[in-house]
DNA sequence: ATGAAAGCGCTAACAA
DNA sequence: TTGTTAGCGCTTTCAT
């Protein structure tokens, strides 16, 4: 174990010539004798040198590293894209500092210790528009907001095409003969349960089925909100034979209270959900779902970061990803003689 | 927007003293006469001045990052230590960078990127044992391995305490009259996989059961190894009212498996998990799991980190955290006249 | 092709 | 209590 780290002019006294011939080695400058820069790596060899990343920062004016916030680390689209940022950003010479920040405050906080401080060169924001947070995007700074579209001016964005994917969902529930289409939504506050339902009543008016308000439930993307949301429809009485449930969570918790009312997923009520998350394969029935592909969500918002850093005269920069759906097993044609409506209306 | 950043010498100038009181002030020393430090912070306010934390890093010789690497970012368990971690190293006034390594090389390119450049001061290792990365741990800087115990003097760890949460599982199902327990483990590289199945063991015998090495299949924590493993002992005609999983998702995929084959869970087969993760409690039925609280193993990992840098000289510490069954819909009691046999066998 | 000098923005030691 | 002087380990001019 070397006590005293070794420097770059311990190296250059081993080798003998200046630091700055170390520094041209290390940095892997053309302007260096063959033999010269032999003598200067066996010397960085034999002593173990390596050289201190933040003096190198400090010298340079450049961390290569960028700050990624989002609301938590545990949610599983939040993991993934941060997973893919980190690789994309590793790929380019980047590191990333992930932190999660559960509200507002946090965010500020964070921001002013990771980007004002200039520990970081950009700034990687995870759905901002769920709270306040957006008011404090730092100004000056590369920022690409990520699973929303930037509404200003200096932001990069990276999302999905949210409305087209809620079409997509519901447009595959039309073309199995539903017309009673019920919707589970997430916060409302965030952009893409409103993108998401906005593609839901425009497969509706396509088609020429009536949107009913009383068919949509606010969730929260959790699976008892799911569950709730399916508890409230049947205490009304509504009448649906088909549900769009925003995320696979909603929807387990959705299916969960419809076998609990006693009806049966797909043959009675078929489920869409939406993330296409790890086990979707594996609930019972398996997910029919809408897949995003979040890993490259991820990469796609560190390589625009990266390039926004890199080359700062550069025009924001909006991407927009394509999404699949995925068909499985909770979703089945609708009873036609009853045209799509529940056989079974609930008794509680 | 401030296009040349502030530094700390026009924070002095303008306040009218010199860049060293400044100083002071920003690290709130008490030696400052109260009128001074007013206004220099009115001075700091006034020109929006921000530390530069890589020049504070430089001149103080201490990042206040720690490093964490991950097989992966994505998986529940992963993703909840590296929160758990990131907020309590937070808490500490440290950064954290969390990496994933796939494999031993990507470990060994990270360790030296992260560690030996000086750019963190403290290791986080999880999981290291699932491959030869373990062998790559740096030397002479603090350490903490998180989900394994430590195979050498230097490192600190976090685990739970393995043995005994697969003996619990073993021992609730032993209560419940089952005799036959097949046993499906993770990669049997890594230690908590052996842990468990040592507490199985364990438990088998304390109750006078023979163990029986036909009964345990090896998966590698996916859903569909669970699902093959189950495929596998009832087609070699096995024996068994109930299974002991590695992890929920083995256990689902086991599940699933055992439904296939027109068994009935838990009536015929009972099953246990491993994790308790979020849908644990959705899924049909409703897992009876060993829960560990994940969350907490970081934080307690990043505090045992953040001590070793700030106490060099202390002992190294293994801390094991206790686990908790949580009895739920996956589980029954064996059926008494068969001796806790399945009654029916797949036909396949 | 190599070396010398200067400085990145701050903190730490010492002096006043 | 405050200011002065040196660096931290490296990169970047600019000479040579």
């Amino acid at each position: 174990m070397t006590h005293l780290r070794v420097t770059i002019r311990e190296v250059a006294a081993k080798a003998g010539v200046s630091h700055q011939t170390v520094s041209r080695v290390i940095n892997e400058s053309e302007r260096v004798n063959p033999e010269t820069r032999a003598r200067v790596q066996a010397a960085i060899a034999e002593l173990g040198f390596q050289p201190n990343a933040i003096a190198r920062s400090m010298a340079r004016g450049s961390t290569r590293t960028l700050a990624c916030i989002s609301p938590n680390l545990t949610d599983y689209t939040y993991a993934s894209i941060i997973e893919g940022a980190e690789t994309e950003a590793r790929r380019h010479g980047y590191f990333l500092i992930s932190a999660s920040a559960p509200d507002a405050a946090a965010f500020t906080v964070l921001v002013e210790q990771l980007i004002a401080s200039q520990r970081t060169e950009g700034l990687l924001a995870l759905n901002p528009y769920i709270d306040e947070r957006y008011q404090h995007l730092p100004a000056g700074v590369p920022t690409v907001i990520v699973g929303a579209q930037a509404r200003d001016e200096r932001s990069h964005s990276v999302s999905l095409d949210e409305t087209n994917a809620g079409r997509m969902a519901t447009q595959y529930l039309l073309s199995m003969g539903h017309r009673r289409i019920a919707l589970i939504t997430g916060p409302l506050e965030e952009d893409c349960s409103q993108d998401r339902q906005a593609g839901y009543q425009q497969a509706l008016q396509e088609a020429g089925v009536d949107f009913d308000p009383t068919l949509v439930m606010e969730g929260d993307w959790s699976a008892t909100s799911g569950h709730q949301a399916v508890e409230c429809l049947l205490e009304d009485g509504a009448d649906f034979s088909a549900i769009f449930a925003q995320n696979d969570r909603i929807a387990v918790g959705a299916i969960r209270a419809l076998r609990e009312a006693g009806l049966r997923v797909p043959e009675q009520v078929s489920v869409v959900g939406f993330d296409d998350m790890p086990l979707a394969s594996y609930f019972d029935p398996p997910l029919t779902t809408v897949r995003q592909d979040i890993f490259y969500i991820g990469s796609e918002a560190a390589r625009l970061l990266i390039q926004a850093i890199e080359q700062p005269g550069r025009q924001t920069q909006h991407v927009h990803l394509p999404v699949e759906l995925i068909e499985r097993g909770s979703t089945a044609k609708a009873n036609p003689e009853k045209g799509g409506a529940r056989e079974v209306q609930a008794t509680r």
